[in-house]
DNA sequence: GTTCAAATTTGGAACGTTCTAAAAATAGAA
DNA sequence: TTCTATTTTTAGAACGTTCCAAATTTGAAC
């Protein structure tokens, strides 16, 4: 087990200095053509390998960016994160990834961790709880942090914040299940207090009253089981009501599945619609509805915005809100063709 | 902007050596516990952070561990992920994941990445085609790698095998839908020449040809929208096929989707049942039967292995199957109380 | 041949840790 | 006290890069 070559063994080799080897790894133009062929052939020859530990003590950018997630398990979080991750790799850089499972005392240590690693950034979607601990720490390390999808610290000047349009999103469902013909009207899903669901519930709320109607709210737990449960509940305690907005496609899918038990049909004489569009609403049937933040196109800019803060060190701006678009399928149309 | 504190400044501060404060870091019990105590307030109060690129270059243990994965949006992959990071954590190991897509050429990239970062150990579950460059890559760099789930690379001494017992699993599947009643089972799903198809259809063929009955062969992409056109291409064209093995959840999933849509119950008179067990197959309706190899244990398993490898120097034994075990729930008995 | 500028190469000092061997402090016994 | 054994601390050399300033080579113009 004898130790991987150095610059060192590479620049004996190859009869040059370790600068000239060190000049050739960072592709700097002014080394020789020659030499530089030279260099690269004789560390294919001695499989050298670069150890990017020494270069990080020397020159402070360790290629790493830190990928914290909530929710690691809920495919809206698995697409931004391996999206995130791959624009990333393109472009050089190595991800740290950390699930939280929503523990706050779990994300400080995961950041702990990064900052030691010298991560140049990272981007989180935080967990809801107490922060304050997690985030100074990030402000005294100076590290670059962005919040994504959701808006934990208040301090957005310090932590930018890019997250949908949620608010526009859950309007644009709303008069979607109106338009629809859906006359009674409940929002399904959602824990309250978290940045999300007010945001994505008070959309709801100004639509709901714009038509002039009464709002219902259902708030529970973002899975699919509390979204199977709340249709059959529905079906049996009320009846009367004809369309829900979901907090998010899980819980639509949830809802899918209690219909499908009680023998009910979404899109038929139920106006159904989540939020997120993941790729499996148009794998069911019927199809789910759904209001597309575009995630992939959300994590791709997330990720360039970050390589770009970390290039020209010039912080992004506070907050930045990307598109939402409605997306009708079955379930809210009863369309059978779409 | 100012740098960070070092440990020299941490010393300085505290009146102490350099040596005494790393001891300190290191947990050291050389150290006295007064003196231990003084050093740590002076880091608190100066905001000391680790360096551990430093560290790293002087040591070689980065604290770091890859995580390769082939489809980080396939849930069993994500729960795998999750779980092992996690597992990671726990040890102070943080984790640097890749999905490669199913990629071979990215995941030469991106193992090249993880050594460089000097990662002390590489979890992979690799991605067909071409491997043979990113493993060599490996056994040069002689980075401690396992292989998990999947069987690529048949060097099983120098890259460990650890993956459920698919064989096995698939027999198991089959008999209990006989057991059920089924009279024609076909195998859905899973592209040819993987090792987990090969595996798994293997099982299949054995315990069919065990009953005297005919293999059905139905291969495929191992997709929801497969195991959807797969049902209504059944229904219309084989009346006759009254029970699937599915490659994976996600084509029985598909199947259950297709029959919603034509309206015909899995389980009174057609016998599914997926493969893997994530979470989604007790959340729908009719509920999925599946066979689980526990993935939340399997995939615990795997990172303790892993540490132990990094911690004792011994390699684990070249091949070790998982257990798997048969959940049967409705859409294989037709009992709407499961 | 010189000369000068441009192109190319190079030594050596960082960077912030860990580790070794040795020094210093402490405590107990004589 | 003095000595010894033990505990605790420390100086200084690594580790493998990058970066600066300086040295060397090249080549074109005289």
């Amino acid at each position: 087990m004898k130790k991987r070559p150095t610059i060192i063994d590479v620049a004996q080799a190859a009869g040059v200095s370790k600068s000239t080897v060190s000049l050739v790894l960072q592709e700097s133009p002014l080394v020789k053509a020659e030499t530089v062929e030279l260099v690269r052939k004789t560390m294919a020859q001695l499989g050298y390998v670069y150890n990017r530990a020494a270069a990080n003590l020397r020159s402070a950018n360790a290629g790493l960016i830190g990928l914290v997630i909530n929710d690691l398990r809920n495919p809206f979080f698995t697409e931004f994160a391996t999206t995130a991750q791959m624009a990333f790799s393109a472009k050089g850089y190595a991800t740290v990834l950390a699930n939280t499972d929503e523990d706050t005392s779990l994300q400080l240590q995961v950041v702990g961790s990064m900052i030691e690693h010298g991560v140049s950034g990272i981007l989180i979607s935080p967990s809801y709880g107490d922060e304050r601990l997690c985030f100074d720490l990030l402000a005294r390390a100076q590290v670059p942090t962005m919040q994504v999808l959701r808006h934990v610290d208040r301090r957005c000047d310090l932590f930018p914040l890019f997250a949908p349009d949620n608010h526009r999103g859950a309007i644009l469902a709303t008069e979607h299940l109106l338009d629809a013909g859906a006359k009674k009207i409940a929002f399904v899903g959602g824990l309250e207090g978290r940045s999300i669901t007010d945001e994505r519930l008070s959309g709801y709320l100004e639509a709901i009253q714009e038509a002039g109607l009464e709002p219902i709210r259902m708030l529970g737990r973002s899975s699919r089981t509390f979204g199977r449960e709340t249709a059959i509940d529905l079906s049996e305690n009320h009846p009367d009501i004809d369309g829900a907005v979901c907090f998010n496609d899980l819980v639509a899918l949830g809802m899918l599945s209690g219909f499908n038990q009680i023998g009910r049909q979404a899109g038929r004489d139920f106006k159904l619609i989540g939020f997120d569009d993941i790729e499996e609403c148009s794998e069911v049937w019927p199809k789910l509805s759904s209001v597309s933040c575009d995630i992939k196109d959300f994590a791709a800019e997330a990720a360039v915005t970050m390589l770009g803060w970390l290039e020209t060190a010039k912080k992004p701006e506070p907050v930045r809100r990307g598109g939402v678009e409605l997306v009708a399928r079955m379930s809210s149309l009863g369309n059978v063709s779409i």
